[in-house]
DNA sequence: GTATATGATTTGAT
DNA sequence: ATCAAATCATATAC
């Protein structure tokens, strides 16, 4: 029993008179061919005893019998029963959340998915320069193209997996479907068989997506995130959050809608206006003596546009406090 | 090269 | 959610 699932011995050169000879003049008790069951199974058990011509001619003499295709199936239904299922996997094995999680990110990142044409990728540049709306758009076209870099790796080693996948799959279907002629192979077998293929080959991929995720978070930490790629604000844009700042000091804390308005003159975002003037107040309380000359610098200059007629920023009615900021920080009120 | 300026982020409080 | 404060990481001045 235990010899039926090895494979056959391997072919050798044999002469039909070898196989006439062995075949009914072998020592052994049986002369009959495989032509009843009994027979058949002691002979088959036997042939581990035997020399390797010997077995070469019963196994000659079993591959003509008519017999063959009944019994390989009954040896196909026994091993169906017994090593295949013991080994049997979770037949439906849940979608694997890792592999959701980073195919959902690559088709986020537009990795995986429909190829984005230009007009999609137009929008979302649209969409970015909406909401931060100031000169990122070298970088970003920059890291598109790097993007897109990945994006075009990232395929073609899929194909390739794919392809790889496939030749293989076949030349395994070819191989065992050859082979079950030689020894009982169930369609069902093969078709296991390709299970597993296909499973060790998508692990592949999922390492490949692992990997391309990977690439894509440093590609977005090193091209997005804004903190490593500071720019400093335009002359203008720090002019004019200047002089709101000293022109409402005694509480510089611009509404939403003042927000809105100084990130729309500047060119850039609302909480951009938030991070400065966060930034703004903290620092002007860390050295009042220092910051007084710039509170000067713009009150004059504002004093100037206000007497000229020029203000486009209002004075708040308590900007009497200007020369005398003092830190009231702690008495602002809230909203 | 270092020192300072500056925009962004994190943390913790309210 | 918004703020102060500390901190990070880069830009710029020196």
């Amino acid at each position: 029993m235990m010899a039926l699932g090895a494979p056959p011995p391997p072919p050798l050169s044999l002469s039909s008179s070898d196989v006439k000879y062995n075949l009914y003049d072998t020592g052994v008790n049986e002369n009959k061919p495989f032509n009843d069951v009994n027979g058949m199974l002691q002979q088959i058990m036997s042939i581990v005893d035997q020399s390797l011509d010997e077995a070469q001619a019963r196994k000659h003499a079993f591959n003509q019998s008519r017999l063959k295709p009944a019994f390989f199936q009954v040896l196909c239904e026994i091993k169906e029963k017994t090593a295949i299922n013991i080994r049997n996997l979770p037949e439906d094995e849940p979608p694997d959340s890792q592999l959701m999680r980073l195919d959902n990110m690559l088709i986020a990142e537009g990795i995986a998915g429909p190829e984005r044409t230009g007009g999609s990728s137009s929008a979302a540049s649209a969409n970015a320069a909406a909401s931060i709306n100031d000169d990122s758009a070298l970088e970003h076209g920059d890291y598109r193209a790097k993007l897109s870099q990945i994006r075009q790796l990232y395929h073609s080693e899929l194909e390739k997996y794919e392809q790889a996948c496939n030749d293989f799959t076949s030349h395994v279907i070819n191989l065992l479907r050859e082979q079950s002629r030689a020894r009982p192979i169930s369609p069902r077998e093969i078709d296991r068989m390709v299970m597993i293929i296909r499973k060790k080959f998508s692990s592949i991929q999922l390492q490949l997506k692992q990997s391309t995720c990977e690439a894509v978070m440093i590609l977005r930490s090193r091209f997005l995130d804004a903190r490593r790629k500071r720019r400093n604000f335009s002359k203008t844009a720090t002019e004019v959050l200047n002089e709101y700042f000293y022109s409402h000091l005694s509480n510089p804390y611009p509404s939403e809608e003042a927000k809105e308005e100084l990130a729309r003159k500047c060119s850039i975002s609302v909480s951009q206006v938030s991070n400065w003037f966060g930034n703004k107040r903290i620092r002007y309380k860390k050295n009042i003596g220092k910051a007084q000359e710039e509170a000067n610098l713009y009150a004059s200059k504002l004093a100037n546009q206000a007497a000229q007629g020029i203000g486009g920023i209002r004075r708040d009615s308590d900007s009497s406090q200007q020369d005398k900021p003092a830190r009231k920080s702690r008495s602002r009120v809230k909203k």
